[in-house]
RNA sequence: GGCGCUAUGGUGCAACGGUUAGCACGCGGCCCUUUCAAGGCCGAAAUACGGGUUCGAUUCCCGUUAGCGCUACCA
């Protein structure tokens, strides 16, 4: 290597026709995860060359998008909106080098799919690929100038070669060479004047000095075609890095009808950024290992173009949450905090003080909530009881838990008992109510689940001593005391049914 | 239709000529237990098919099949 050693350049390159997917999703990482790795740089560009189908108003959520997710960009976005001189210039110096043509078949003409479908097979290839030479091609300059003059805007299209090979390199896929013969006279300028992807992509990744270029593999095939461009511009092309596809379950490529394929609604279904990551990676890469948990950094410390599949992928809801519930599960406390204060802001169930004075009562119960949660939304959820008085009994635990006629007056009593205690711990708790149930004569487990549905209102919940003392005193006693009366209902019930 | 890519349990990945084919999710069972989770243990479940090459193929080659991609004046 050379002293000025060429920099490490990667990019993303999303066109704004959507929100951002999951597939655009871990395509960005991979990148992002490969310029961090090898100390590159990752620049953002917005690809709206396409007036009819960019909605320029999605680009903004696509960036949310990717900050969400984590994936930060050193430089952009770029939109090649706002490039276009650039690659009518790039086309007109390959039309006056002969590498182009003017073109002026009406828009596309010359070699649809219906028609080459309707000459029928089994002919030579000579029919074939006259179909792919454009016929415009072999136009002399006075029969140009005739079509000029009939005022037909031309399009430019790229001149190929009508024979050899074209090869490149690429990292997942290996060496690549296609027949010249097999690649169509693609068109560069549209006749508006507008940049097809072909020519903008190329003429963009030298101008931005693309180092490798890592995409989805459906731009696999198209790749003879912009080394074509590259050469024809006079210069070398990037390392190419095909990744697979994803796709639904249904081994399609995934889309709407997929349910949710946006980043952001995984966002708002609650699941943690870091976790989706680790999922998203392990989608067409692995360390070459069996390690799957691995928090970014290790990702960061491990990933390589080397260890990328050449198989699509399929997308896994059930893993997916899988790996939020490790996250959820073991992240240090302090890591966590953050994402449950803005999901009960969200619910609007937060207190300030959960922020300062009470700090470690929060943390506390966010880490006795937490091994039974999936999703951040459980913390506002299912557990609200521990946040806010403001809870309902599911009717299920209610008829589960709040059978025994004999549970009224026992838990009045457990309440008297807990009012009157002068240390309130998980000890005393337990205690003060395997002493109830002694006394009357039955299974703790009884009045322990009767109990929890009185505080919580359900029959999932943390271990309930634990529950207690969190919770705290007075609102436990209060709780026990107001269930009483559905209880009585709850009871009698179950009396007249019998 | 043409061209190309891919092919390990239901899913995601390991094994890059020699393993009783490994791990994880999911699924089933057991244990633990104060509900529900978590956790621990056990289990069912795969090299698409057919030919080669080789002492030996999941692994290399060919064919078949299947899936996917490209085949736009979309990206």
């Amino acid at each position: 290597m050379s002293a000025e050693q060429k920099k490490l350049r990667v990019r993303f390159a999303p066109s704004p026709t959507g929100y951002l997917h999951v597939g655009g999703a871990r395509t960005a990482l991979f990148n992002w995860l490969f310029a961090r790795r090898e100390g590159g740089t990752m620049l953002l560009r917005i690809e709206d060359t396409d007036i009819e189908r960019n909605r320029p108003e999605l680009v903004e959520g696509i960036l949310d998008g990717l900050k969400w997710l984590g994936v930060q960009w050193d430089e952009g976005p770029y939109f090649q909106s706002q490039r276009l001189e650039m690659y009518t210039a790039a086309a007109k110096r390959m039309l006056a080098g002969g590498a182009a043509f003017t073109c002026y078949c009406k828009a596309a003409s010359y070699a649809g799919a219906d028609a080459v479908e309707q000459e029928g097979e089994g002919d030579d290839e000579g029919k074939v690929q006259k179909k792919l030479a454009c016929p415009c091609r072999d136009l002399s300059a006075g029969e140009r100038a005739a079509k000029e003059k009939e005022g037909t805007p031309p399009a430019i299209r790229f001149r190929v070669p009508r024979e050899g090979v074209t090869k490149f390199e690429d990292a997942v896929f290996g060496s690549r060479e296609v027949q010249n013969a097999e690649i169509e006279d693609f068109v560069l300028l549209r006749s508006t004047g507008q940049p097809t992807y072909q020519l903008s992509v190329v003429v963009d990744d030298i101008d931005m000095r693309i180092s490798h270029i890592i995409r989805g593999a459906d731009h696999l095939s198209n790749t003879p075609k912009q080394v074509l461009i590259y050469r024809a511009l006079g210069v070398d092309p990037p390392i190419f890095a095909h990744v697979p596809l994803i796709l639904g379950p249904d081994r399609t490529r995934l889309s709407k009808r997929h349910g949710a394929t946006s980043v952001g609604s995984y966002a708002e279904e609650g699941f943690l950024p870091e976790a989706f990551r680790n999922f998203l990676a392990l989608l067409g890469w692995s360390p070459g290992n069996d390690m799957e948990y691995m928090r970014t950094s290790e990702l960061v410390e491990r990933f390589s173009l080397a260890g990328v599949s050449r198989t699509n992928a399929i997308f896994d809801r059930p893993k997916l949450e899988w790996f939020n519930t490790e996250y959820l599960h073991n992240l240090p406390i302090e890591e966590l905090l953050p994402y449950i204060e803005s999901q009960l802001k969200s619910a609007g169930l937060w207190q300030e003080r959960w922020g300062s004075t009470d700090r470690a009562w929060f943390a506390h119960a966010v880490d006795l909530i937490r091994p039974r949660t999936r999703l951040l939304g459980d913390f506002s959820g299912w557990a609200r009881g521990f946040f806010t008085d403001d809870f309902e009994y599911e009717p299920e635990a209610c008829a589960k838990f709040w059978k025994d006629e004999r549970l009224p007056s026992m838990l009045a009593k457990l309440a008297d008992a807990l009012d009157a205690l002068p240390e309130w711990n998980h000890d005393a708790c337990d205690s003060t109510s395997r002493n109830v149930a002694a006394a009357e004569g039955v299974k703790a487990g009884l009045l322990i689940n009767a109990t929890r549905v009185c505080i919580l209102g359900r029959a999932v919940a943390p271990p309930l001593f634990e529950s207690m003392v969190v919770i705290g005193k007075d609102r436990v006693v209060g709780r026990i005391r107001r269930a009483l009366p559905a209880i009585g209902k709850q009871t009698a019930a179950r009396v007249d049914r019998s």
